[in-house]
This record gives structure tokens, sequence and C-alpha cells, in this order.
DNA sequence: GTAAAACTACCTAACGTAAGGTAGGTTTTT
DNA sequence: AAAAACCTACCTTACGTTAGGTAGTTTTAC
């Protein structure tokens, strides 16, 4: 299974009969993928409608044909962002054969492929530097985000724990934190600093610790 | 000593006859104070002059007599920063009778008091999480002002490890990465998710490892 | 000592550009 | 033929910035 966070290249879609086919990517979905690959490298505040329509080839105007507003269409990314983690988030969840540490290895990949882009971070640690100039929908989307994945994180870190397939001694909530603020901070910090060997560093500590 | 990092109290400046006087705010100082309030809320590309001499109480284009451009208003906002901090951790590296985890007690204050807040994260995680919609002059500040703060964590953990004070595996530029990334994602997601116990709670976790 | 000159700190007015968004017509697809 | 996709033309608002001017203060010159 792959899956994409970060670059934009979805190339397959399911179609209303459920089959996979391969098919042209509709324009919608290209307003999509380009508006979330400016906002992980600029930001909300900082991208225009001209600056996306330019990118998929299309005149401004004709972004409201598919988004009735910009807060529209930032909700709309955001809320196929997180959709795109639950379903891969899920399946590692139900499948009884995939370990935690598996589970958190798979975890750490999306980081891993947003830090080799070297000019892109996660959709909602973009959005949540500025959190305080969001529309309040966007908000509670970006917010619902972290949960979920705090959520997650708990689970895996409780049930490794539980299986003996880890050691730690807080609690799994406590280090559900540390591991998300870690991995964002990282990408955030690492794209600034030019040093993109951050991240792995910091992952190696974070697995490193549950060993002990 | 107490250094406001967050929070614009600037209420003494040091007057051209050398004494410490009580003297009322210079309107420079009051636009990089509410400059840099802005936008650890708000983010660099959602404010505007408008709204920085608003709350200044001068008329838009005043701001231009005492920065040439907002580029330069943000680049003197950067700077600012980086020196009280600048000035701050050498005086606690300088000082023999100050101990490795006192000194990074003292490191934690700032990103506290930025938790009690709120809706201000550091000034340079705001901007870090717009940073390829930066002017390059900013784009520097921001990354030295990591690479500062690397440093002296780095110095700080490879003190405390040699005395024998802190006990971990990582090189302390490792636990540095851990360190920086962890309390400046911390601030970014608590302040979404809302919930405030989130730094404390790293910060317990992060302290907690330096001894084992 | 005083008057001219220069400087500081603002102001009003307005500029060109670009933003998000709307109205209504044309082309393309089904 | 109908619906969807996309266009041109345009609107209003807001942006950073510039120009030119007015007080009040400070510096300079005699």
């Amino acid at each position: 299974m792959v899956v994409n966070f970060g670059a934009n290249t979805a190339q397959f879609k399911e179609t209303s009969k459920g089959f996979m086919e391969n098919t042209v990517v509709s324009t919608k979905d290209k307003i999509l993928d380009i508006s979330q690959d400016l906002i992980q490298k600029r930001g909300f505040n900082a991208i225009s409608f001209q600056d996306i329509a330019d990118l998929v080839g299309i005149k401004k105007p004709s972004i409201t044909h598919h988004f009735a507003s910009k807060e529209a269409l930032g909700i709309a990314v955001v809320q196929r962002y997180r959709n795109v983690f639950s379903i891969a988030l899920n399946r590692l969840t139900n499948d009884e054969t995939v370990t935690a540490m598996q589970a958190l290895r798979f975890y750490f990949t999306p980081y891993q492929d947003l830090g080799e882009t070297g000019d892109k971070i996660c959709l909602c640690a973009s959005l949540a530097g500025e959190f305080m100039a969001l529309p309040a929908d966007m908000q509670t989307e970006v917010a619902h985000f972290f949960d979920d994945h705090l959520n997650w994180l708990e689970g895996i870190l409780a049930k490794g724990k539980k299986s003996g397939e880890f050691n730690f001694n807080e609690t799994p909530k406590d280090l559900a934190y540390l591991f998300i603020d870690a991995l964002q901070g990282s990408l955030i910090v690492q794209r600034a600093t030019k040093n993109f060997t951050q991240l792995d560093r910091v992952i190696a500590s974070l697995t490193e610790r549950l060993k002990s």
C-alpha cells in the first residue's frame, strides 16, 4: 500500500462504478492537489486563487465554479487530508498481523517523505502556524486532525506496552504528545535550518527510547 | 532576572546619559512590540500595516517613517527577538553557579509563558510555518534563531552529561534536536487542540528521560 | 543669545497592484 | 438538448508604498 501524503501524484481514483480505473485527474482534484501543495510550502494566507489557477492551467474565476470561496477550498483540502490518514491508520489498527512497531514505522513514513521534499511540512502544521488567522471552520478541521493522530498514537503505544513490545514510563497519552510534537516540530525546524538529517535523528531518538 | 519573550512589556530603556530611567516607550518600540505580538498570533503574511497602526495609535503610512518596508520591520522584529534570547542564554552559560538542569529549566520558562497565553507561539516557529513565503533576509534570521538555540542546547546537554548530572544515550546534538522540536511543536499543536497541559507533559517527558 | 537651518515624528491624500468574488456568456461533454 | 466546465469582464476592498506637508524639537552659526 502506498499512500502519498505530501506530493500530489494521485493517478487513480475510484469511479462511481466502484472499479479502480486509470483516469484523467479531474480539475477539481487538481485544484485540491495544488492548493495542498502550496499551503504546505507557503501557508494559507500567502497563497491566492491566481497562484492556484496558474498552476492548474485555468483562469482565476473558474476556481469558484468548484469551490464557493477560499475558505470552502481550504476546508475541503484539510478534510481530504484528514481522510487519507484516517483510512490508512484505521487499516493499520484493524490488521492484527501488524505489530505496534510496524504500525509506528508506517506512521513515520509520510513525515519522512515530507522531509525529503525540503520545502514542505505537514499541511496541518502549516495551518496551525497561522491558526489565529484562519476561518473558524478551518480551525476546527485542523484541531480534529491533531486529535485524530494523538488518539491513534496513544492507542498504538498502549497496545505495544501491553504486549511487552514497548517499554516506557510515561502514560501512552503523554508519549503521544511527545511523538507528534517532535515530528511536526522537526519538519518545521529542519526546513528553516536546511539540516535535513534532523527528522531522522529525532525518529531514532523516539524509537530508541521505546526499547529501554 | 525576568525576561519577557512573549508579552510586550518593555517599560525601561537606557537613556543617552547611561542611566536607567522610567521612560515612555518610543513609538518605534511600540511598533516592534505589537508587530511581534501579532506575528506570534497570526503570522507575518496575515498582518498588515493597518492592523499594526491601529494598535499603536498612529496612521498607517507613519510606520514607514520608522521602518522602510514590511520586510525591514519583520527583520527588525526577529533580530530583537534573537538578541533577547542571546543575552539571556549567554548569561546562563557564563554563570558557573548555575547547574545544567537549572539552565534547562530556565530555558523552558519562555515556552511555558507562551503556552499560558493560549493564542501565541514562538515568533520564529510562526515564521518558520510560512517559511517559503518569507523574504530571503527574514528566512536567514529565522534559520539563525534555530541554529543559536540548537547550539546552546547541545552545549548545556553536553555539560550536564560530562558532569554526571544528566544520563542519556543519544549525542547531545541529537537530543538538542528532540528538545527544540518537541517544545516548538508542542506550542503549535496545543494552541490548535486547546489542550493546554500538553507542553507541561512534554517538558516532564523530556526532563524525566535525562535522569534514567 | 538668538535666529536660521535641519531634523523628527507624525499627518492627509493618493498611487498602482492584487486580492476574493460576481455576472453572464461561451464552449465542451454527456 | 441539457448540464457541466470554463471563459471574459468587472467589482469592491485592501494591500504596501510614495508624495508632500505641518508642526515641534534640536542643532548649528554668528
